[in-house]
DNA sequence: AATCATAACTAAAACGATTTAGTAAGGCGT
DNA sequence: ACGCCTTACTAAATCGTTTTAGTTATGATT
């Protein structure tokens, strides 16, 4: 007849005698000592060094076999710590976002932290509100993608891509008039001269500052952006139609053009798609050059040329940065503005002008 | 001069004299009342129906200038109730993560919930490793996107494709069957006999069931497919490039085939890419059909036929029934299996066989 | 023999809420 | 004048930890 002995006390799984985890007064109780031995020692505290290896053993042991885990509520209400973030982006699905949260994530998982995030969809009201809801669930941080902070923060706060001046914030950002210098230098060493541009929506936080890089460039090389050339992303749908639909626009407008430099991969997708329909071919007729290097561009066809932007990078700086502002407390200084460097990923869909 | 009658009591933002937000019990002393009463009255307990209105109103008042708000962590700790969900995706960047994602926010925020996010990226220590973090964090309950479980869980799982027949766990799944039928009725409609197929990789739950739906609907509609015409997608990236890789094969086999159905759209892609650089056509030489309907789908060139699978709604549905399992305690029955279904979207990818 | 140090612990406060079980004061009925 | 009901609150316990400041024995020192 089998012994037993363990079974009324601890049971395989992570439970006492019941479903729910122990709790250290549990464990406490059942090794005839005090809650304040054994967190002293489960946490190797110099105060436990007192405490003879036997009883040491003994605790660990118990802890072991009842499968004992502090419950993080608790101790992030005694510690005043929560060791999680919040994360603000326009869209889940975009490719963009995705890119930076993976960045993100591989930083924070490995320093312990979690973080809880929330797409605002450029709804004003969910920019606001979103925050404040992060502040009431007790983050130690924010980071916010793509997104304005309209107001300072209590909170240490890194912005990718936002170009926020609110103090308190550390930006992200790419080195829009490098990236502005590669596309267009590409384009002009290629021999085309009448290039089309469309811009960004209004609520995108890139937009305004790619423009305007990309307008000074383009005077810089002494081939100026003609003003009808210029085409602006409308709706705020993720998919490439907005690119579609804005070239559409420039085709319509009967202005010649041997290349169109896209605010970003999707809507140079879109915008290859409505040269096609207009008869105009890529890269022959026209040369079209995206942005970001998400996924799809390698693959689409023809298969884009583009401006990289260090997603995954800008991801793990922004939280490599949060989390040295969190360790740091809020009276150390710490950088406004962190610069990374575009890359011109050359592919098939720009070719020499006729 | 200006009187500063509220400066010294209550600052405009939220806190008390210094920068962290007003305690409960701040707000009790600065109004000579206990803790409790201000408890009583701000959640509207029906014990502080005694309590004048007068009184009321002061501590509202009180409430509103110190901007008071109730701890979070002191909440969950007191009610045992996080309102934190863990949610397990592959890899975040890869658009079916992020449109299920999608469904999964607007259902959970609407109810007040917020959710951790890790990727695994398909290792398996990590898929071990971040149920038991999320349970360490006190999350409330786990869904899983395409990742199956590999242990039962104490908590609620609602697993998206996750094809899981582990105790506990609510399934959402596509009509997979359907789904094949939908794709080779298309295909033998038009007139295709010899048709390739590219299975998942192993590691992908849907690979599997997927595969046999096929195999069986071939069967079916006395087209089966032949085995030289099967081809699987092999690196876990998530890039075109797998898709790419096995049409290569495929077409290095020598084997004859009119139409290739991929198993998803990312390798549709990368397959089209692969047959345009044998010379063949998609969709003059071979029709491709892909799988999932994400964004790039519609404005791949040719534009992609698919089969939708409705990631938003099953993300949704995730949310809803994982959350109806919190509300009803572990006790209450609930559903193993929730079946969504596929749609056929007809793009440019394939026409009749020649 | 009194003092001191050390070992091996523990009591109690604290984190910030919620909630149950009271209590003190006043009014009313008989 | 006594009990009883209301009103307007409050004390204290609780959630599960962490941590500071002790406490009690025992052994060593002067």
């Amino acid at each position: 007849m089998p012994r037993k002995k363990k079974n009324d006390t601890a049971n395989g799984e992570n439970s006492a005698t019941n479903g729910r985890p122990v709790s250290l007064k549990e464990l406490a109780a059942h090794l005839g000592l005090s809650t304040s031995t054994l967190s002293l020692v489960l946490n190797g505290s110099a105060v436990a060094d007192s405490i003879p290896q036997e009883t040491k053993d003994r605790i660990f042991k118990a802890a072991r076999e009842f499968n004992y885990s502090p419950n993080y509520i608790a101790r992030s209400l005694r510690a005043q710590r929560t060791f999680t973030l919040g994360v603000l982006v326009p869209e889940l699905s975009d490719g963009y976002s995705a890119g930076v949260l993976g960045g993100v994530e591989d930083h924070l998982l490995q320093e312990g932290f979690f973080y809880f995030v929330a797409s605002h969809r450029h709804r004003v009201e969910l920019i606001e509100k979103y925050p404040k809801i992060f502040l009431d669930r007790c983050v130690e941080g924010l980071i916010a993608v793509d997104t304005p902070q309209r107001r300072p923060s209590p909170l240490p706060v890194v912005s990718v891509s936002g170009h926020d001046d609110t103090p308190g914030v550390t930006n992200i950002v790419l080195n829009h008039e490098r990236a502005a210098e590669l596309a267009l230098g590409h384009l002009i060493e290629l021999g085309h001269r009448r290039i089309a541009v469309i811009k960004g929506q209004e609520f995108s936080s890139d937009t305004e500052i790619r423009w305007r890089s990309i307008h000074d460039a383009a005077i810089k090389f002494n081939v100026p952006i003609h003003p009808s050339l210029l085409a602006q992303l409308e709706s705020d749908s993720p998919s490439p139609e907005t690119g579609y639909l804005a070239t559409r626009k420039l085709i319509g407008s009967g202005e010649s053009f041997t290349a169109l430099f896209a605010f970003n991969d999707i809507s140079a997708i879109g915008a290859i798609r409505a040269l096609g329909e207009a008869g105009l071919n890529v890269p022959e007729d026209v040369s079209v050059i995206g942005f970001d290097d998400i996924h799809a561009a390698a693959f689409h066809n023809p298969a884009l040329t583009t401006i990289r932007q260090p997603l995954y990078q800008m991801g793990k700086l922004a939280a490599e940065h949060l989390l040295k502002r969190i360790a740091n407390g809020s009276t150390e200084p710490f950088p406004e503005l962190v610069t990374v460097e575009p890359e011109l990923i050359i592919r098939q869909s720009t070719a020499p002008a006729k």
